[in-house]
RNA sequence: GAGGCUGUAGCUCAGUCGGUAGAGCAUCGGACUUUUAAUCCGUUGGUCCUGGGUUCGAGCCCCAGCAGCCUCACCA
């Protein structure tokens, strides 16, 4: 080989040449790995009892006095978030699932043995510490570590120890490094597990029964949206994933469950937005006895009970509404608020059709109801910052819900609307086989069988003809209901896991 | 599905008029027994999303594609 180009001249090392790049970073890592193994320290750690969470440990540290140096002997595990070396002298950031602690690590208190694993420390590393809890010198709490226990080793280079993970992509395909390194993540998260608690809480207490229907379906009914499609090969047919939960709860009043509920995942072939995300988590609630005005009193008990858990303030902003939770809930007709913001007589076809012509909507060959539920999602929808009960909707847009006894063209129904986002949607439920059989047939009649919430399911019928007491029904949108208790922007930020395409290489 | 914006080192981001690819953090080496995103000195690291095109020359301009975000449509 002749010489090579000066500015190109290959370094000695052919590993120090990529040194900094991605590979070299965890090269270093492994490097470190090998280390330990040569110490005799397994680099992926055994069980290790008696770890206190951090934020207990923190708990203890604020009643000592700052200048006290007889702290009590305590244990953490977690993860090193930062670390800082000065000289024999090294401070860990260590963070587990409660909080994050300093820990000092002196070359001298330690031991030699000891401080040949801390050479071989980075950040990512996950560690237990045993030391005394006190303070350091400038004031912050540390645990002054007598023992290290190595746990295991992070061969990957963690994101910006100040920024964390940004790219809103790598936040939710490397959940569990945003779960680690991003501001808010965790505790939102762990605020979602809270609100769901809660949920089950208040049903139960009022003796709901959960329960668990198909979510492989031979079709979806219940709901307005096109069904994921599936394929059962031992039995050679074709299924859907539910997009909804009704139907089958409903059949278990029939059979006399009488309280139920349902808290699972639904699945709508829909487009993506920052309110959709093709897999969902819907609660639904069935009363016998009760009607719709059964389910807005128990909305409200589940919302102000979710929001305490969840430690939602009772007045905040969000989306750029002002939303008060303090209760009750504004309620207000849908013909009511049609009237006020759309300045149109809900009552009078002609006028609705008319203030819809203005608002630009499509209003030939279209059932008056339809054009008053456009008009309605044109123009009053977006004003709604609530909560708010909308109640009492144009019959023919509600196929299995009851109509008013002394009002035919009204269904007993309310939707809650937060931040002009539709929270929840709640049922007098329809229970009379006939009509239903009737407004399936006219739904069905000149729809796409996608476009229609009524979709002719026999079976139901028949469970129907049984006899199905009168109920109340609720539905409310977990995803969403997170979303603003804990303020939110995205539905894909109260989602571990939302849906991505694969990267191409 | 349509439109707009974005894509540069492991992470967070600059990059001027088209003229040899930059910083901070991280890494590696050195100093430091009270640090706080430690600091200081030195060091290293690039498929500029991918593929074409224009040009003497493209991170930058043009075309196509991929991915993300936002708006709209479907929907909750």
């Amino acid at each position: 080989m002749s010489h090579p180009p000066k500015t190109s001249a290959p370094a000695s090392n052919p590993a120090d040449a990529s040194r900094g790049s991605g590979a070299a970073l965890e090269k270093a890592r492994r490097d470190k790995l090998d280390r330990l193994k040569a110490l005799g320290i397994d680099p992926w750690g055994r069980r290790l009892d008696g770890a206190e969470p951090i934020a207990a440990v923190r708990a203890r540290g604020e009643a000592l006095a700052k200048e006290a140096d007889d702290g009590p002997t305590v244990r953490v595990a977690g993860r090193i978030m930062l670390l800082r070396s000065a000289g024999s002298l090294v401070f860990l950031d260590l963070v587990d699932r409660t909080g994050r602690i300093q820990i000092m690590l002196g070359k001298k208190q330690i031991g030699p043995e000891s401080w040949k694993i801390v050479d071989c420390l980075d950040l990512g590393d996950l560690v237990g510490i045993d030391g005394r809890l006190g303070w350091s010198k400038t004031g912050e709490m540390t645990v002054f570590a007598a023992g290290l226990a190595f746990l295991t080793k992070s061969l990957e280079t963690p994101p910006d120890k100040f920024h964390g993970l940004v790219d809103p992509d790598l936040k939710q395909r490397m959940r569990y490094l945003d779960l680690i390194h991003g501001e808010g993540v965790r505790e939102r998260f762990v605020a979602r597990s809270r609100i769901v608690e809660a949920v089950r809480r208040v049903l139960a207490a009022r003796g709901y029964l959960e329960v668990e229907g198909p979510t492989l379906q031979e079709s979806a009914g219940g709901a307005a949206a096109r069904p994921f499609k599936t394929h059962h090969n031992a039995l050679d047919m074709p299924l859907v994933l539910r997009i909804a939960l009704e139907l089958h709860l409903k059949r278990l009043l029939v059979g006399g469950l009488e309280k139920v509920f349902e808290l699972g995942r639904v699945y709508r072939n829909e487009g993506v937005s920052p309110r959709h995300n093709p897999e969902f988590t819907m609660l639904e609630a069935y009363e016998a006895y009760g009607d719709y005005g059964t389910m807005m009193e128990l909305t409200e008990a589940i919302i102000v009970e979710a929001a305490t858990v969840a430690g939602t303030p009772q007045r905040f902003e969000w989306m750029g509404h002002t939303v008060d939770l303090t209760p009750p809930f504004r309620r207000a007709t849908y013909d009511d608020l049609l009237r006020e913001v759309a300045g149109c007589d809900p009552a009078d076809p002609a006028s609705v059709a008319a203030a819809a012509a203005r608002h630009g909507l499509e209003t030939t060959d279209r059932h008056p109801d339809v054009v008053k539920s456009d008009l309605f999602e044109a123009t009053v929808e977006k004003t709604l910052s609530g909560p708010i009960f909308v109640i009492d909707y144009p019959a023919a847009v509600c196929p299995l819900t009851k109509r008013k006894a002394d009002a035919p063209h009204v269904a007993e129904r309310f939707e809650l609307y937060v931040a002009g986002m539709e929270l929840a949607n709640a049922y007098t439920e329809l229970n009379d086989p006939d009509l239903q059989e009737e407004l399936f047939r006219t739904q069905l009649a000149g729809l796409a069988e996608e476009e229609s919430m009524a979709r002719m399911d026999t079976d139901f019928l028949r469970a129907l003809r049984h006899g199905m007491p009168p109920a109340g029904g609720l539905g409310i949108g977990i995803d969403r209901l997170v979303m603003f208790l804990t303020g939110a922007a995205s539905i894909r930020d109260v989602i571990l896991f939302p849906i991505h395409r694969p990267h191409t290489p």
